[in-house]
DNA sequence: GCTTGGCACTCTACTATGGGGAGTGCTAAA
DNA sequence: TTTAGCACTCCCCATAGTAGAGTGCCAAGC
């Protein structure tokens, strides 16, 4: 694909228009705009040349030219200069990020202040409970019947909690004895390697293993391997922007966008696709292949902690975004959270 | 307010009819609906006088009629019989809101169940943290620098967890001794006098006070202190549901109804009106007072823990919602969510 | 050979116009 | 009190016409 510098200059001209007012483009009006001294006849002639390339079309014979997402694509890739984020807003998400919370506040008020300062929706992929993440504490309060609340904590700071049924009702004795031989035994100890540990001392132990070690490894194994809850892997903030957004008018479309919020499944295998990749990723798009992301752009980034990639978080907006604008916004939240990540 | 009988069955058979298609309701049709072997004539005479009552109204001249709020409240008071739940449906509830789960996932499910079963949005109130709760029990655990994480156990089998900065580091085990003395002295008493207590012992202890339980109460005091986040006091379900009716058909309304359900204010105050009656109450339009509720009406009820109304739940939909379905569905799941919650 | 002005053409958006249909209110008769 | 009849109103929809914007192409100009 070699473009004229000519007819790259008319492509951002074109995109820029287009973004600002979502009108097609007229030949007339970006000759005007671009500030090449072109008479119209002659954009015309480079408009057909970059329809003939795939990079603009027009909805009818008589209205202006509109980018397709090869056009967008190129736009983001090689002519898209990125704005520098005001400074105030530099500030204000400082100011959101580096309170100290925990992290599930934190990567909720990641999620807000992104779809706050772009008015489109923040998303924000919650870190996977990853193997090599290190058991610390667990508790096991005794509730009502034979219920049992088990609380987890591992070496990030996150809590996990989980009523349990169990075979008999414990005396509070016994349960806090339970707790004690195993935060004694595993603490430190990574959650891979506890479950593997389990599962050998329930081999190995057999009838005359001490009920009370019985009761604790079933507990904890029932916390380590409790089942993910998919719906909580991800957080959303500010759908309701997307609205007002005159290009995904068709409520159909929208709600099916909204549905896919709520069920997150696609939303994060397309954010994991992104986790490898360093830096700002953008799709554009049916590029994620992903029917509901029609018309939708996703711009994305990984964020890390402890120097280590744990997940990413992002905008979903119109295919017709500020890029420029939005892809310091997602940038720079991504580095402020690792950042905030790293302190805890 | 007399209506005859006449008038009323054809104020139930117009209101019937328009719930089921969303038309205007034409004297004609309604003569032949009623099954009272009358002529469009004089249904149009009782029609006129129903309108004079403000009951029903004409979107122009030569529509049919429409039923006002009024209408709709006269209906839902004297009119209505609520049609008893499906079997089905029934069975569906209570596998849902039976099976063994903490608090915050069973309101979860009941505001999911509620949201699917009436393809409207569910709505459920989370229980105020009461005063009267029991304190249970207080874990410190350290974290990197001078973070602390604190997690707090209610009798009720709620968690609650903070991350706190501390004035300085502190050993392991002067967490655990922390810990100990809150757990040992305080445990079983309800978190205000918690908090009383610990006015007093501030107060008292002056500087020889030992600096293990200065920091034990400190960190307490910030947990139970805690300001509540008030966008985690409403669980909100099956949002999008709304978006597929024609009633709520203006882009903009919606986005202000959506704009509620993530501010979540209002709402929880209409929820706490509702929380002095006893069973299901119905808010019909503007009627509750607040804006965006133009042109929906909510349906809610209490539910109880321990015999004690703690919260309340709902579904919103359109003004023109089949009361006669949605009321069972959220009368019911009140019930069985306070059954849930009273094994607990 | 690229650029430009001119021109015919196309397509949309908006407005005006005019039936067709549904439903009403009113009146007079049963 | 109920009913049939009738004139009237208003919406909905299809049709037609117009103005405007923008295109593609051609031939002339630099």
């Amino acid at each position: 694909m070699s473009l004229n510098l000519r007819a790259e200059v008319l492509l951002k001209t074109l995109i820029e228009r287009y973004i600002a007012d979502g009108q097609p483009v007229g030949s007339r009006a970006l000759a005007r705009q671009a500030g090449l001294e072109l008479s119209p006849a002659t954009v015309r002639n480079v408009m057909a040349d970059l329809e003939e390339l795939g990079l603009v079309s027009s909805p009818h014979t008589s209205a202006g030219r509109v980018p397709t997402e090869l056009g967008y694509r190129v736009f983001v890739d090689t002519l898209l200069r990125v704005r520098p984020l005001d400074s105030s807003e530099v500030r204000r998400l400082k100011g959101e990020l580096m309170t100290p919370q925990d992290m599930e506040h934190l990567l909720g008020s990641a999620s807000q202040i992104m779809s706050k300062i772009s008015k489109l929706a923040g998303i924000v992929m919650v870190p996977r409970r990853d193997e090599k993440a290190a058991f610390r504490h667990i508790d096991f309060i005794g509730l009502s019947g034979q219920r049992i609340l088990v609380i987890l904590v591992t070496d990030d700071g996150h809590v996990h909690n989980r009523i349990i049924s169990a075979d008999r009702k414990y005396s509070p004795s016994e349960l806090v004895q339970a707790a004690n031989y195993f935060n004694d035994t595993y603490a430190g100890t990574s959650l891979g390697s506890v479950k593997r540990a389990l599962l050998n001392e329930i081999q190995q132990a057999g009838e005359d293993m001490q009920r009370i070690v019985r009761l604790a490894v079933y507990m904890a194994r029932q916390a380590i391997d409790g089942e993910r809850d998919e719906t909580e892997d991800l957080v959303v903030s500010g759908e309701s922007n997307l609205m007002e957004i005159p290009d995904l008018g068709d409520i159909h479309k929208l709600r099916k966008l909204f549905d896919a919020f709520n069920t997150k499944r696609d939303l994060l295998h397309l954010l994991d696709q992104s986790m490898r990749a360093g830096g700002v990723k953008i799709f554009i798009g049916s590029e994620a292949g992903y029917e509901v992301l029609e018309d939708c752009s996703v711009v994305t980034a990984p964020y890390s902690a402890d120097g280590e990639v744990v997940g990413t978080l992002g905008v979903i907006g119109p295919t017709r975004m500020a890029y420029e604008h939005i892809i310091p916004i997602v940038d720079i939240t991504a580095r402020l959270l690792s950042a905030a990540l790293n302190l805890q």
